[in-house]
DNA sequence: CTCAATCGGTAGTTTTGCTACATGGAGATC
DNA sequence: GATCTCCATGTAGCAAAACTACCGATTGAG
């Protein structure tokens, strides 16, 4: 049953002789004939019979080929598959961000990949940046969105490749009634001093982000809220209950009663890269977020 | 792209490695890394690429894989169908009758079958004796129920058999006010010498039947009304525009105000049979057709 | 660091598939 | 009705392919 064989059964029935199968597959009609009867036998029935001076297809032969064409047909989209994926017209990967980073620039990469790619198929899934990295060589991910970080690896490192996406400052979010809040800049060494933070938890990128921008500022916050979300966040410091950074594009809206307010230079800035295996070429997903990416940068305060 | 390959690339696909898919398939592993090479070849993508000790597959193989198993089901379904044809689980047949043929006999058997042998399919083709009989050696028809007639092949015609399914006698259908509707017999050279006579279309074997019988009965009918359908014909009894006869048991319903008489012997008959090819062999669709015309026979009176 | 395991290349053998030619059978032609 | 023509198929020989046996390279495990 090798579909070398059913095309040659599929070839008899669309010629109707032996001899013009032959020559439409530009074979001798012995080879033909001889490659019917191995298929005869390995489907254990009759496929031909006389009929004139010629051959006419049996019901099994029917049968048989109702399947053959069908398996034609499928070994065709195959065909087509693969050369859909080879250049990039399909395909499949999975995502992963840190919360800010799957909403700020992985949704609306993908929102428009499904436009200008609709043949693939993105799967996202939430890691740290340090989770994120050792998946990429596994294959278990495709593209890591991931912050600025320690573990980020080399720029020669020899499985991974960065590509930066996102250079962004920090502000700081204040209740609309803060007494700094018509500032046009706030320096948190000089006027946060004396404030309650808010944070993310512990072992998140931004939470040594903000210890160490305070660390260099000289003073030590006063941590007293923690959520990872942003979101979260601000609602505490709408509320009063205290002051936090967050970083300026990933986060367009903004709740009622917050301002953001920049941070006197040097500002703390995070950094957002894509991290794809090496060697990979560039993909369709990596030129969306990086074509995001550079519309944030542009609409944002630039510094 | 044959089956043989892309069954190894399911094989690799579903041990791992290349050494327990060549074990899988009886084969040693460096056939199995050969034929993967040329399918790679074939596809015009890499299927493989090296993960530690062993291998894994590409995306592209993973594009191939998901046909590569439709495939594999296609054709275990192929086989499955041919399997299934060979003891007559599935089929087609094409049958032909002539109307009443059709009403009486064919459509009770395939109501039957439809029950009993779900995967057969049926085409059913009106035509008479004489057309039908050419065509069963031409493969056009699998079955002929047809009517006593001239052309008959004679019983050791070399490629076409018959099988008796019902002999069955004419009755006359009579107005219910009919003076003779209260008989136990009518004869017709006797009772109908000057009755109006309803009769199919010249051409057809009932047409014959009714002039034979009565010539035999030494008279001529006056020919009036002409139709080919049984159920007109009783319409235009009714009407009290004539009387015709019709054979007893293929005509399960009378409309009101007809009667049906019995004809005194010898009473004119028609012989149904079934024609197959010669050499066919035993068919769910002729033994449902002799069951149907055994029950006919048995319920009607008997001669 | 050594060992064990895996994959892929090469040479040689076996199997399969194809061609060339001949045979037999069934319309078509005269 | 004899011959001719066309078609399918069997046989022998040859070419292509697929497979085995063996070896080397690479990599993870102990």
């Amino acid at each position: 049953m090798e579909i070398k064989r059913l095309n040659i059964l599929r070839a008899l029935d669309q010629h109707g002789t032996v001899i013009a199968a032959a020559q439409a597959l530009h074979l001798t009609p012995s080879a033909v004939s001889q490659q019917l009867a191995v298929l005869a036998r390995e489907a254990d029935a009759v496929l031909l019979e006389k009929h004139g001076r010629g051959v006419r297809l049996t019901p099994a032969a029917h049968v048989l080929l109702g399947h053959a064409d069908a398996i034609a047909t499928r070994l065709e989209q195959a065909r087509a598959d693969l050369a859909a994926q080879r250049d990039g017209r399909i395909g499949r990967a999975r995502i992963s961000g840190f919360p800010s980073g799957i909403a700020g620039l992985i949704a609306p990469a993908l929102a428009r990949l499904k436009h200008t790619h609709p043949g693939w198929r993105f799967e996202v899934v939430q890691y740290e940046t340090e989770q994120a990295l050792p998946l990429l060589p596994a294959r278990e991910l495709d593209l890591a969105v991931v912050m600025t970080h320690p573990d980020l690896p080399a720029p020669d490192h020899p499985r991974i490749e960065l590509h930066p996406l996102l250079d962004e400052p920090f502000e700081i979010a204040l209740p609309a009634d803060h007494p700094l809040a018509g500032r046009a800049e706030v320096t948190p060494g000089a006027d946060l001093v004396d404030a309650d933070w808010i944070i993310t938890a512990p072992g998140t990128a931004c939470h040594d982000l903000l210890l160490t921008a305070c660390h260099q500022a000289g003073f030590q916050p006063r941590l007293v809220h923690t959520s990872t979300d942003f979101g979260a966040q601000l609602a505490l410091v709408a509320a009063g209950l205290g002051v936090t950074i967050i970083p300026r594009l990933a986060q367009p809206e903004l709740p009622r009663g917050v301002v953001l307010r920049p941070i006197t230079a040097p500002a703390p800035r995070r950094r957002l890269m894509a991290a794809v295996r090496r060697g990979q070429g560039p993909t369709p997903l990596l030129d969306a977020l990086r074509t995001v990416g550079a519309e944030l940068a542009e609409r944002g305060a630039p510094g």
